[in-house]
DNA sequence: GGGAGCATGTAACGGGTTACATGATTGG
DNA sequence: CCAATCATGTAACCCGTTACATGCTCCC
């Protein structure tokens, strides 16, 4: 933790996300952190597109929380390759200690279309119920096969941690989009 | 549904939402309409802020979706009520019956937290698990009361249906924040 | 009298997406 | 050779929030 807590620039989770990534000591690409939070963050926060992942790595180089390798260009050289810095590190344990809980942000379209049945075609909303099922179940598999990554070495404990979450997590998902379809269905045989 | 589909203006789902909250068929102000999106919308989908309200009302009146009463002035002068249009239950109808699948969007902070849990202290993780577990635990509550409300009236039969779906939802989200926590005890006493 | 809630709005700002533009590399 | 993927970035745009401004009414 920095001693001296300047009046460090408030960042948006979305900065601090794409730090995260970064503070897994690697060396990675715009293009890398891309694929990476697809693949990752998706699960339980969101993936930024691409060209907000590009401007946050320049203001994160600009605070001096990363740092592009200038020294001996190597294998492509188009590829901007990009380090978190000790002060980022810093910053981001501060962050880490300091962030005021904030509760989930959940948009469920589905729900919001449930909500409005009144005004819905009932068969409409069964099938749209069963996509989000459908949807749910890739969402299982990806983050299985994710999960199976994360577990082969140590390094990966916590993002492992957050994947069996998201497993229980998208399976309760199912369990609760197959409890409203009966719902409804019972809702409109027996009324 | 309107047989001329004329090329109508593509709305974000917060114009439908608040439309949606009109098509139940009251005569609301914005104000109102913000006061019942925190106790409805909110649980599965976001309560917009007040000012944006205001702004989508405008827009709605604009495109004829909603008109605001002229004739015969009552109650409180400064009061500005909104009521639904037949354009504007149409045009609801088609959006419901139209509208695209699209995966629930989660922003869980908790989680990221979690991710980065290689630079956090444990403890403060802890904390913030069990932060977020009262507030879902307020969250239950409060959906609890709008459904016994909801209930009163089989108009609200969807909108029960929906809290229903919710109870379950964040009764799911406590097991699995305390299924989070003995994970993470488990693998700092174990590992 | 004064604070809480009712009620409506404007302006500034930033966050984030889409669309566009460009070009290199790889593999069928 | 052509498509897909790798790779980076800019510009326009809009969604949504915060902060600000105003004024009324109710009740302690």
């Amino acid at each position: 933790m920095s001693i001296a807590n300047e009046p460090r620039t408030r960042l948006p989770a979305t900065a601090w996300a794409v730090l995260g990534l970064l503070s897994f000591g690697r060396e990675l690409s715009g293009y890398d952190l891309k694929k990476w939070a697809d693949s990752s963050l998706r699960f339980f926060y969101w993936s930024p597109a691409i060209s907000q992942i590009y401007g946050e790595l320049r203001r994160l180089e600009g605070l001096g929380y990363a740092e592009t390798r200038t020294a001996s260009q190597d294998e492509l050289r188009n590829k901007r390759l990009y380090r978190i810095t000790p002060a980022g590190r810093d910053a981001l344990i501060d962050w880490l200690a300091d962030a005021p809980y904030e509760p989930p942000m959940l948009k469920h379209g589905l729900l919001l279309r449930v909500w409005l049945g009144h005004l819905a075609d009932p068969d409409r909303l069964r099938e749209a119920i069963d996509e989000h099922i459908a949807h749910t179940e890739s969402m299982l598999g990806e983050l299985r096969s994710a999960r199976e990554i994360a577990e082969t070495s140590p390094e990966w404990a916590y993002p492992a941690l957050v994947e069996r979450w998201g497993e229980r997590y998208y399976t309760s998902e199912q369990i609760l989009a197959t409890g409203l379809r009966d719902d409804l269905d019972a809702m409109e045989s027996g009324d």
